[in-house]
RNA sequence: GGUGCUAUCGUCUAGCGGUUAGGACAAAAGAUUCUCAAUCUUUAAACCGGGGUUCGAUUCCCCGUAGCACUACCA
């Protein structure tokens, strides 16, 4: 009866990855982990109408940059696959093989129901539903000779099956994270669940069927699926299989950061983040979207922070890496209700990974996008990597994306060709010129260019003249940078050297009133 | 309209009958510093409303309200 834990992400490929998918993919993953099952990769291509190129390769892509492994299914070695394949319009047969059998059961009819005619008994009847009250005005087999149905198919016209819901039961369907929900079936339509325009059948008849043959334990989705869950419990019970249905868990969505509603693409681009994983090109519209990846977040800050949003632990622990998350997780702990996307906290936590990564690293990871700015700005970077490590260990703290370190560190390698106006106001007084033009003969004379040095130096130059510290030091701040920002004084020194430091405040002399 | 789900600071949430209702993000103030940031400290900030149950409800039940989802030959 204890099945092995055996989970599916099953997206569609209709464009790239939505975050809230992310989600989902993540549970099911921390899920089977923990107990040492399975996470399948199913791709549900039912609607060859919304199909898009490339849709399937950026998912496997984002769930291997998000270090969510597939174990069976898309993506994967052929011989770990024993239930495939996994691609939704690769099994018709079997799907053929289904329908017949609903069909035979009684379960499910054919109908002849145009969309047209549909749409008209729409607008005739309010609330229209396709189901036991009204199944036997429409035109399918329930109503028709059996010569009749046969005579239509033969002749080509096109048809759909749809599954035949039983009113006044109730259907309960058991959830892991909301309990006990309950139904009438009445309330049920007659979903179509084959139809033979593209002979392909419907999400709830295809999913029933993958679920079943590929035994899976547990159903992790979002929870627009939980409407639908009653009809998936009847369609198990027709095909006799209600005792290894799978569990299910309806996990609360992602919603907008502002107002109401579940997050789409659209807040992303009018709030300025991304809703990606990674950057789409959509082919068929040419339109890029921007993804966390590009925009600069680590895998492991995605992860940790898509996981907090709908789930949390007992106590106030925030930092989790994949391992923490595995142990940890529970779907008992998952919240019910909806949570507001806060892409503010999402930087937070990238700063956070940040902050922990060793200089070097981060470096590494700098240096190519240091390279690119350089080669815009025709300047050849005259520091050392050593120097860069240090640089970056001095600005980590105050940014949260490797890509921020340069607007941070740009002046150490390229001298200043304007001065922030606002710091000029600020900080640049009518002494300044003069002052500067003192503290440049005191540098010139150090052959010791050591920060506790020229410290010493410096201050009691300041201290023996009477100047304001604050005064000097800003001006001087100013030759540097160019602006009143960076970390200390001595630091920056250190990294320019004598020369160079000495270069700027020439010029910024020249220049400056 | 119908059906279902949900409801603690602005946001993510802890709490599982008795608490000064805790933490984090964001915000504000202070400390520090040559600047900016970071950091540290502090402050402000919530149990949707009404009935029950109970000695006692944020917590359990019901109703209302609100939000969300679904209501396709899409998933």
């Amino acid at each position: 009866m204890n099945k092995k834990v055996r989970v599916r992400f099953a997206p569609s490929p209709t464009g790239a990855l939505h975050i809230g998918g992310v989600r989902t993919a993540l549970y099911n993953y921390l899920f089977a982990r923990q107990h040492g099952g399975d996470m399948l990769l199913r791709i549900e291509d039912t609607d060859s109408s919304r199909f898009v190129p490339g849709a399937e390769e950026y998912i496997i892509e984002s769930l291997r940059w998000l270090g969510i492994e597939i174990d069976e299914g898309i993506g994967v070695e052929s011989e770990l696959n024993t239930h495939g394949p996994y691609r939704q319009s690769e099994r018709r047969e079997i799907y053929h093989k289904y329908v017949s059998e609903l069909l035979e059961s009684g379960n499910a009819y054919i109908a002849f129901d145009t969309p047209e005619e549909l749409e008209q008994k729409r607008l005739e009847i309010k609330n229209f539903q396709y189901d036991a009250t009204t199944r036997n005005q429409m035109r399918n087999s329930l109503v028709m000779s059996k010569q009749e149905v046969d005579k239509l198919i033969a002749d080509g016209a096109k048809y759909v099956v749809r599954f035949k819901v039983e009113p006044n039961e109730e259907v309960v369907v058991d959830d892991l994270i909301r309990g006990e929900v309950r139904i009438n079936s009445s309330i049920i339509d007659d979903k179509v669940i084959y139809k033979s325009s593209d002979d392909l059948p419907t999400y709830h008849l295809a999913n029933i069927v993958d679920d079943h043959l590929m035994e899976i334990s547990h159903v992790i989705r979002g929870e627009e699926w939980l409407p639908s869950a009653p009809l998936h419990v009847l369609m198990y019970r027709a095909f006799g299989w209600e005792q290894s249905m799978p569990k299910f868990a309806h996990l609360p969505l992602l919603l907008k950061p502002d107002g109401n509603g579940k997050l789409s693409k659209r807040d992303g681009d009018r709030l300025g983040f991304p809703v990606f994983p990674l950057e789409f090109h959509d082919e068929k519209t040419g339109v890029v979207s921007s993804g966390y990846r590009e925009s600069g977040y680590y895998p492991e800050a995605v992860i940790n922070f898509l996981a907090l949003l709908g789930w949390h632990a007992t106590g106030d622990k925030e930092i989790y890496s994949m391992d923490d998350l595995i142990k940890e997780f529970s779907l008992e702990r998952v919240s019910k209700s909806g949570a507001k996307f806060d892409y503010e906290k999402g930087k937070w936590f990238n700063h956070q990974y940040l902050m922990n990564r060793d200089d070097s690293v981060i470096a590494s990871e700098f240096k190519p996008i240091l390279d690119a700015h350089l080669s815009e700005e025709g300047v050849e970077c005259k520091l050392t990597l050593e120097q860069i490590v240090h640089i970056v260990g001095l600005l980590k703290e105050r940014v949260n994306f490797v890509s921020e370190l340069w607007e941070q560190s740009n002046y150490f390698f390229v001298a200043p060709k304007e001065y922030d106006e606002k710091s000029l106001k600020k900080r640049w007084k009518e002494d300044s010129k003069s002052q500067m033009r003192e503290l440049l003969s005191v540098l010139e004379k150090q052959d010791d260019w050591s920060a506790s040095n020229l410290d010493t130096v410096v201050m009691s130059w300041i201290a023996e003249k009477g100047y304001g510290v604050g005064l000097v030091m800003n001006a001087f701040r100013i030759c540097l940078v160019g602006a009143a920002r960076g970390p200390h004084i001595w630091e920056i020194t250190d990294i320019l050297g004598k020369e160079e430091t000495i270069r700027r405040v020439k010029s910024a002399l020249d220049v400056l009133p």
